[in-house]
DNA sequence: GTGATAAAATGAAAGAAATCGAAAGTAAAC
DNA sequence: GTTTACTTTCGATTTCTTTCATTTTATCAC
């Protein structure tokens, strides 16, 4: 199956074999070196080249992905990876960013799926505490980012604490995107994470529009900390296996429910 | 299908290159010489010009667009690796660091190799605006990390702007380290970007300990910005290249120069 | 485990293409 | 007429790739 059309440039072979390297999980001598129509000891220079950068790790026929205790931080991205592209709810919400807008995303894997859909716009402003979507972002031209800063949680990839709060009141922000721990009548949105909750907490009071992005199983659920109040959403996106009747019950308090 | 007709100015061609490079994703030397009716040398010079500005990436026998890659951060982070490693700079300042500091690391290339060999330390605090920092610690178990918050600036992956120096009296930072574009007597330490000082002075004016690091090429240098006056200085470390008059006129001062 | 065997890796040498440096040529601007 | 900016020509050098002989590694039968 592979293609014989032969990219000439050195660089770009080697991004093509990382490229191809990250979709498969392996690549081998053999199967490179027909694909790019070049001997097989010019693939294993590519490939320890490569592998000189960690970048990848050698193997006998080949190679396979980097999965080095060094880069711990784009090992735990990465695994996320997959599961990002998939949210329905996530492209959803990103469809409600207009060019222009100023929002705020939290560190959830929501805003992630989120953040992916925001790097081809332009003159978008987001600001964060994650630093996932610091990462998605990086290379986004279009797209100003600003990180609020804290202390690291590993956990999250997240700043927590409340040293990035301080001037909050310097933003306006159009929107803003939480994910939670659970939804309820009762408690609103809660997080497990009390700093996680305290960081959220002013920026929901702070952003014009408050989106709640969760999946069905996060219904019902009550985290330790609350951090938004059910009077202060605009929108929940959530998907449709969501229980009936609480979906019916927070209509009715005049909050639109997407169910995607 | 490459036209023949020549734009004749020089910045034309050069703007034709980068749509050209941007639309098909690969120019080669070859084909550009032909399409313009210029020698090749001509090309290449356009091409290292461009390469120069970062607006593209040389390689053999052409050139391909500067950012392509999905995951631009990484590869930027990693590249720099084999230098950071060597820095014998890093080296002796990471010594001046105790198990139980609190520490600040700016985003200078310094900073990263300080940063790489704090790894393995326990108890240390370190308060970074880098996002190069922040990814080297970031699976450092022994280290607490809080990070300034900002304004990302790509060229340099540092959070600029004041936001996160609001309440920066809530920190009680013992040493900061600190690169600098030039040291001198009139301006003291310096900067290029006047973003990147403005972060920097006041965390120079909290610091007990001031230390500069920085290679032999910097003294005598001025940037447009000041951040640090050398009698805020306790320590400069730089390597053995420096020059004698400028060390011992800063040694007159009472400031120790550490020479590696 | 041991050894045979096929596949893969390595090193050296050679060839081709691309690049670099320096001197020289060209053309417009002052 | 001179300056300045740009381009070209022409060797010398570097980079990239290949071939081929040799060594190493993985695998399987025993």
């Amino acid at each position: 199956m592979p293609e014989t059309i032969p990219p000439p440039f050195l660089e770009e072979r080697r991004q093509a074999i990382l490229g191809r390297i990250q979709m498969t999980g392996r690549v081998a001598v053999a199967e490179l070196s027909a694909m790019f129509g070049v001997s097989e000891v010019t693939i294993r220079a590519d490939l320890q080249a490569l592998a000189e950068q960690n970048l990848l790790v050698r193997t006998h026929g080949g190679a396979v992905p980097a999965v080095n205790g060094i880069n711990e931080m784009a090992l735990f991205l990465r695994r996320e990876r997959q599961v990002i592209e998939k949210s329905r709810i996530g492209t959803t919400a990103a469809g409600f960013v207009a060019d222009g807008d100023a929002l705020y995303l939290d560190s959830s894997s929501t805003s992630l799926a989120i953040a992916h859909h925001l790097r081809p716009r332009r003159h978008v402003t987001v600001v964060t505490n994650s630093l996932e979507v610091t990462r998605v972002l990086y290379d986004a031209a279009g797209v100003e980012l600003v990180m609020l800063g804290g202390a690291l949680q590993r956990t999250t990839a997240s700043l927590v604490g409340g040293y990035g709060l301080a001037n909050l009141e310097a933003f306006n922000l159009e929107k803003g995107f939480f994910g939670a721990h659970g939804i309820s009548l009762e408690a609103g949105l809660t997080d497990v994470s009390t700093d996680e909750a305290a960081v959220k907490r002013p920026l929901a009071a702070r952003c014009r529009q408050v989106f709640a992005v969760l999946d069905a199983t996060k219904w019902g659920r009550i985290g330790v900390a609350s951090f938004a109040a059910l009077s202060q959403i605009t929108t929940v996106i959530t998907d449709t296996a969501a229980p009936a009747h609480l979906v019916a019950a927070v209509k009715a308090l005049e909050i639109d429910v997407i169910l995607v």
